[in-house]
DNA sequence: AGCACGCCGACT
DNA sequence: GTCGGCGTGCTC
């Protein structure tokens, strides 16, 4: 009796697709199809007795897949709720957040495909632990279909020997630990941990996964970035290792990078670690391990939060306001808010951590949705950095320092100490100017103005930062020929040369996207900070997480006010959040660290919150005008994007929309605003528009959407365009 | 999204 | 005379 299999696949079409086979398969079960004219790996969602389109179009499956039991069914109900909530078709949920080998057919095909990758992942793992005598009889398939198969509790354990120093709580550490493990034993529920940087949030999250672990439930960690993994990685590993082998990516002279010192970690590890920048077959065996219960931990970046985890008992979002846990691209999920989803849905505890919670977590926590927990002060009892202003309206600059910043500085030079000069603007400087006409360095192929950038060997180069075009430096200015053309502004790489000039003795280090640009040079870079091979670091944001300076006794900061008046309504509350985090960079100091922003706008609420430490107050302030505005998290928003070749082709369209939703039944729900071309129009040659969508109801703005999206490919059609819908945007 | 087919310019 | 440009059309 043929069955109809209902397979979901990768592309940006609605719907599931029929093939037809010889028996039913479980939802979860991968198959190989040919789609036209390639080969595609799917998943069945469905079995159907018969096929939804006319029975002469529908194929046979190529083959079954039976590499890896059907994957389970919470993994399942996850990647469907967000496929519904992003308004996106099930396969390009399910699919491009497998590990790549389990997702493209090459893998399969060919000589050196030989048995799959899982097989040979297997293989590799089982090189690693040779030594693992309970491994050795089994073989990798069988260990495989039943360890994965058969979500088995876990054995408990006793409390691991403690391998690292336990540090002693203060008293808000306690108190939040109680309420966190009240929480634990409900079973449920989510905790906002709101603690200043230095505050023991760490601490805390390690606390309470062994108690997890000790349940013989896993723990889920997630972390924004990649770079902040090693570290959490070291952490974890000296806390909650259950006596496997030590690896030693903590000693002085090894710089472990993150591929490297996962790599090396032997199978039997209880810990694993899932980003972007493993290589395929690491991604694979860290997520079999994990999927199989095999790994009781799992510390990564947003996308290990679709890791199957058969005994999960604690999610833990550190930074949970940071953006990076919204993917830009394809599916443009939340990792944070589907952690929340996930945790609910399993019924297990999510913490979120954050010295400066996002404010749709911190209405949460005022609501009573979550529970809020506070820690006040800093765990080693070092006093908070003290924050000063530097009106800059009344002072005179020096290549953007105020005399105030530039004295700090000697005095901290003086003193031996280290300080931070942070500008998140990379390059030389932000453009190039003629004086005699006005004319500007501009990109061939976006709306932008190039910025200039110094090589190694002097080498000049104009680049565009929205598209990575580099072109030459022209001798004389294209539009009047003048010769005296000149650099306006500054980025890190002339206040890293004006530093240098300025002070020959001091030994000046930039930490920019630039400058670790080659593998690994990152933590070079880093290493040479921590071991006091440098008197000023210049850097952008990317000095600004997880990295603690020691020696660091002054922070400033220069052209904070470009992102106050970005034209973002949330952009107060990330400079509040980056401003935090850079000062928090500083006050690990004994003696107390100092931290000066230069502003223009000194009694800006931002400033005004940042300078006692109070984001409370911060929070309550932005919330009540967001409430005003009827902005988020008061109404729920959705983009409608498009790009063409030219803008008045995307801003047509996009009106053409808005009117058939304003047909609509209910469309009087949901503010449908005017299409408008972004603020750089143009990017790479194409055009671009947006439509914002928002709504008191988040229903009713997800029930519009539902009525709307599927009109739309009609809509757009004879029109030379591309089109999506981003929902939750964090950037309008 | 791929990957076809399908009609018009510069090369062995 | 072909190789190849990317326009539009379809994929269970």
């Amino acid at each position: 009796m043929t069955a109809y299999l209902a397979v979901a696949l990768d592309v940006p079409l609605p719907g599931l697709f029929d093939y037809s086979h010889d028996t039913p398969l479980a939802r979860g079960v991968r198959v190989q199809v040919m789609f036209g004219r390639r080969a595609m790996i799917g998943m069945v969602w469905e079995t159907r007795s018969q096929p939804e389109v006319a029975p002469d179009r529908v194929k046979p499956i190529t083959a079954a897949l039976d590499d890896l039991p059907p994957l389970p069914g919470d993994w399942l109900r996850l990647a469907e709720f967000a496929a519904r909530y992003y308004h996106r078709p099930l396969g390009e949920v399910l699919l491009p957040v497998l590990p790549p080998p389990l997702r493209k057919p090459s893998a399969y095909s060919g000589t050196r495909a030989a048995g799959g990758p899982v097989l040979r992942a297997d293989r590799a793992d089982q090189r690693h632990q040779r030594t693992r005598a309970t491994q050795l009889h089994k073989t990798p398939a069988t260990s495989a279909a039943q360890s994965a198969d058969i979500p088995t509790p876990g054995p408990h354990r006793p409390p691991p020997p403690a391998n690292a120093a336990v540090p002693i709580l203060t008293g808000s550490q306690e108190q939040a630990l109680n309420e966190l493990q009240s929480l634990l034993r409900d079973g449920k529920g989510v905790a906002l941990l709101h603690g200043i940087t230095g505050s023991g949030k760490t601490e805390l999250y390690l606390r309470l996964a062994q108690q997890v672990l000790n349940q013989g439930r896993q723990v889920l960690m997630l972390v924004p970035e990649i770079n902040l993994t090693p570290q959490l990685e070291r952490v974890v590993r000296d806390r909650l290792q259950h006596g496997a082998p030590h690896t030693n990516t903590h000693s002085e002279d090894h710089l472990p990078d993150e591929a490297s010192s996962t790599a090396r970690v032997p199978a039997s590890d209880p810990l694993a670690v899932i980003h972007s920048r493993l290589s395929e077959g690491e991604r694979l065996r860290a997520w079999l391990r994990v999927a199989r219960g095999q790994a009781d931990i799992l510390l990564g970046t947003r996308l290990a939060l679709f890791t199957p985890m058969p005994r999960l008992g604690l999610i833990v979002v550190d930074e949970e306001h940071d953006a990076s846990y919204k993917q830009q691209e394809g599916l443009r999920y939340s990792a944070r808010d589907l952690a929340i989803w996930r945790g609910h849905d399993l019924g297990i505890p999510v913490v979120l951590g954050s010295a400066t919670p996002s404010l749709e977590s911190w209405r949460h926590a005022q609501r009573g949705d979550y529970r809020y927990l506070s820690l006040p002060e800093r765990a080693q009892a070092q006093p908070l950095p003290a924050i000063h202003l530097v009106d800059t309206r009344r002072a005179r600059l020096e290549q953007g320092f105020s005399p105030q910043l530039l004295q700090a500085l000697e005095s901290r030079l003086a003193l031996g100490e280290q300080s931070l000069i942070f500008l998140n603007r990379r390059g030389y400087a932000p453009v190039l100017r003629c004086p005699s006409c006005g004319w500007v360095s501009q990109c061939r192929r976006c709306t932008a103005h190039t910025v200039l950038h110094r090589h190694d060997g002097g080498r000049r180069t104009l680049q565009c930062h929205h598209c990575g075009d580099a072109q030459p430096v022209p001798r004389a200015c294209p539009a009047c020929g003048d010769p005296d053309i000149q650099p306006m502004g500054r980025g890190t790489q002339r206040i890293e040369e004006f530093l240098a000039e300025r002070y020959p003795d001091a030994r000046v280090l930039r930490i920019d996207a630039d400058a670790t640009r080659r593998k690994g040079s990152a933590q070079i870079l880093f290493n040479q900070v921590h071991t006091g091979q440098a008197d000023i670091l210049v850097g952008t944001q990317m000095v600004s997480k997880g990295h603690d300076f020691a020696r660091l006794g002054l922070v400033g900061v220069l052209n904070a006010d470009a992102m106050l008046f970005a034209q973002d309504f949330r952009a107060p509350e990330r400079l509040f959040a980056q401003l935090m985090q850079v000062a928090g960079r500083a006050g690990r100091r004994a003696g107390g660290a100092q931290v000066l922003v230069q502003t223009d706008y000194p009694d800006q609420t931002v400033y005004r919150a940042l300078l006692t430490h109070d984001y409370a107050h911060f929070a309550q302030q932005t919330l009540a005008e967001r409430q005003e505005l009827g902005l988020p998290p008061f109404s729920a928003q959705a983009l409608l994007t498009a790009q063409a070749a030219q803008v008045r082709t995307a801003l047509d369209f996009l009106q053409a929309v808005r009117a058939r939703a304003l047909e609509l039944p209910d469309s009087n729900t949901v503010r449908l605003y005017d299409a408008v071309p972004l603020r750089i129009v143009r990017v790479a040659r194409i055009e671009r528009a947006q439509l914002l969508m928002e709504s008191d109801s988040r229903p009713a703005l997800h029930g519009l959407l539902h009525a709307l999206l599927p009109q739309i490919d009609t809509l757009a059609e004879g029109r030379a365009l591309r089109w999506g819908v981003e929902i939750d945007p964090q950037e309008i």
